[in-house]
DNA sequence: TGTAACCTTGACGTCAACGTAATACTTACT
DNA sequence: AGTAAGTATTACGTTGACGTCAAGGTTACA
């Protein structure tokens, strides 16, 4: 019956849904719910219907966790990134297939337009926070400088 | 019965709450919504209840754009660092009045401290972002290396 | 073998941040 | 003065990203 099974069921490093739950500080409904969105599959499911991951999906879920924390993205905008990443992903380990060499190319630069598009897109972001961020120095500095003015002042009528 | 309003209203730069709509590309809906968040409150209001802003209003709708989209805060957030900025404008223009120099100095260095925490977040944020992007450059590199070995191979079977 | 802990699939609830619709008054323009 | 366009308030609807039961099958360990 094991031989049913197509996650190697007995497998050390399979993972249940609440061991990557509790390895990632996720809930289950979570990891169901990517799921359904199509951000994070089981590697594959017990007769029971139980789903069966890899330790892979850990490092997925960081990778989600990232974008959608990080770069402010909504898991719609998530998935498109990790299915350009998966499709790079699949192209190279692919790549002597028997897929056509045209078809390759045209996958091939359509990632790059992708990844271009994702890397200006985290460039410009870069530069208006830093934009922000000098503002806030700026404005810290001036904080300072009033504090010490306000103490001088102080120790002038105290002295 | 122009001596009862309160926001000049026959002042040329005196707003509409439509006009600010449209000059920052927000709803009707989200102004008032922003007003009850205690984030944006008009200048004034007319005897008929109508609100009354300046173009200040559209600069720090700008300013709360900015925190939401650009640093993912939620609105609640926001207002905690707008509500720091106008305490510390308070602050400046109120420099001489009548507020014990203790307390002045106490909220010059809460402020002081809420910016710092601020300025951490950015650099933090900035880092993992410049992170994300260099592998995201790197990635682009790559793929660009394997479109050039594609178009190599091609080359060289067909000439 | 029992049974507590875990998993499944629904399905309804929630919270932020608005959208939208209804009703009534005001403003602006002809 | 008439009327279209704008505004106010109130209130219910929506969407994303989950939380939280409920009912029933499964696993794992004593």
């Amino acid at each position: 019956m094991s031989a049913e099974d197509r996650a190697t069921p007995g497998d050390a490093s399979t993972l249940r849904i609440g061991e990557v739950a509790k390895a990632t500080g996720l809930t289950t409904r979570t990891l169901r719910y990517w799921e359904q969105l199509g951000l994070l599959a089981p590697n594959g499911h017990r007769e029971s219907g139980e789903r069966l991951y890899t330790s892979a999906a850990i490092e997925r879920v960081g990778r989600i966790r990232e974008l959608q924390d990080l770069l402010g993205f909504s898991l719609a905008e998530v998935k498109v990134v990790l299915d350009a990443e998966d499709e790079l992903e699949r192209i190279r380990s692919d790549m002597r297939s028997h897929t056509e060499p045209g078809e390759r190319r045209k996958l091939l630069v359509e990632l790059i337009a992708t990844n271009d598009k994702l890397l200006g897109r985290l460039d410009d972001t870069l530069g208006r926070i830093q934009t922000f961020r000098d503002e806030r120095a700026v404005k810290g500095k001036r904080m300072r400088k009033a504090l010490r003015e306000l103490d001088a002042e102080h120790s002038a009528t105290t002295g």
